[in-house]
DNA sequence: GTCATTTCTTAAGGTATCTTATTTTTAATT
DNA sequence: AATTAAAAATAAGATACCTTAAGAAATGAC
């Protein structure tokens, strides 16, 4: 979709941070290897896991991308990992991109939105652990992937917490 | 964006349901006068609202309108409303579109998708007390015309408890 | 391979939020 | 306006989930 191959790369060390949260971001990344997550800090330092970037995916913080404002998000390096810069000349201004961009663009999109209204509606109506099966089937390899801790701040709630759902699953 | 002149108009009565779900959807809405509301049911019977949709709004479940499977939510209407049906043969099939049409729906979808992670953000971190002054100050609008039932069930809590946020706000 | 660090588990007590039920207030209907 | 229905407020008891703390297991560093 975007021109990767021409686009500035960058390395980065487990937990090196790309966006601090309060701050205005110049880029978005697209992982070409690693992982990477978002998440906001709430009043009382806890952390709260917005989004897992694994290879192939995007992350930024869109409304600071897109209007220049605070971001609501840190971006950090949950492995080693190498990231595409998408810069806003490249990609803020719609009306420049060719129509081919922009369908496959409305395309991933839609897949974006999908997944996350679902989200929204796992969040509002379903249990913990509900929230937690749901995670592991659709996201199988992060499971393995990913320590404890990280899977618990995804679907809210803390690891002790989600160390006894996973203790009520296997009694089953 | 979509050619609502031509589209074909329903009117429909408070109450009145478009989708129910677990059906499959044929059609997306766009609310040209009232309210409606979508909206999933949990095991228990509760009712989570995923989204409102005053005039201007469009409202569906995008996964059952673009990949024909089950619906997640029912949509209903929570005014006498009058809405345009948007099919998929208008609106399935992004490279029929326009590209001015591309760019208009990219910028809907991107500002869509800054509201919905702003509200999982919200879930996640703060408390049912500022998710409720939140949606007050981004919905004003909205805070005077709808029943507390409904608001509450948006933000993720029972009515009885959003009842004791707003005497605890008033105690101020 | 040992030591240090991080992650995970387990358990007890605490808090936010829910449930159920009753009363009051507001809105809808005739 | 009177009647009915729906929404909101209030309160007491129940529960999901959190907090704190300590020990066990796994991972990484030297």
């Amino acid at each position: 979709m975007l021109n990767h191959k021409t686009a500035q790369i960058k390395k980065i060390v487990k937990g090196e941070i790309l966006l601090k949260q309060g701050e205005i971001t110049k880029y978005g990344y697209f992982v070409n290897r690693g992982c990477l997550k978002s998440y906001a800090v709430d009043n009382a330092g806890k952390e709260h896991i917005m989004q897992f970037a694994p290879e192939n995916w995007m992350i930024s913080d869109l409304d600071s991308f897109t209007n220049q404002v605070p971001s609501l998000v840190s971006i950090e390096a949950i492995e080693d990992s190498e990231v595409s810069l998408i810069s806003r000349s490249d990609f803020g201004d719609f009306s420049k991109l060719e129509k081919k961009t922009l369908i496959e663009l409305a395309i991933k999109s839609r897949n974006n939105m999908i997944a996350t209204n679902k989200r929204i509606i796992g969040l509002l109506s379903w249990s913990s652990e509900k929230r937690y099966l749901d995670f592991t089937e659709t996201y199988p390899t992060l499971v393995q992937r990913l320590p404890l801790k990280l899977i618990a701040s995804y679907i809210g709630v803390t690891p002790e917490y989600l160390s006894d759902i996973r203790r009520k699953i296997a009694k089953k």
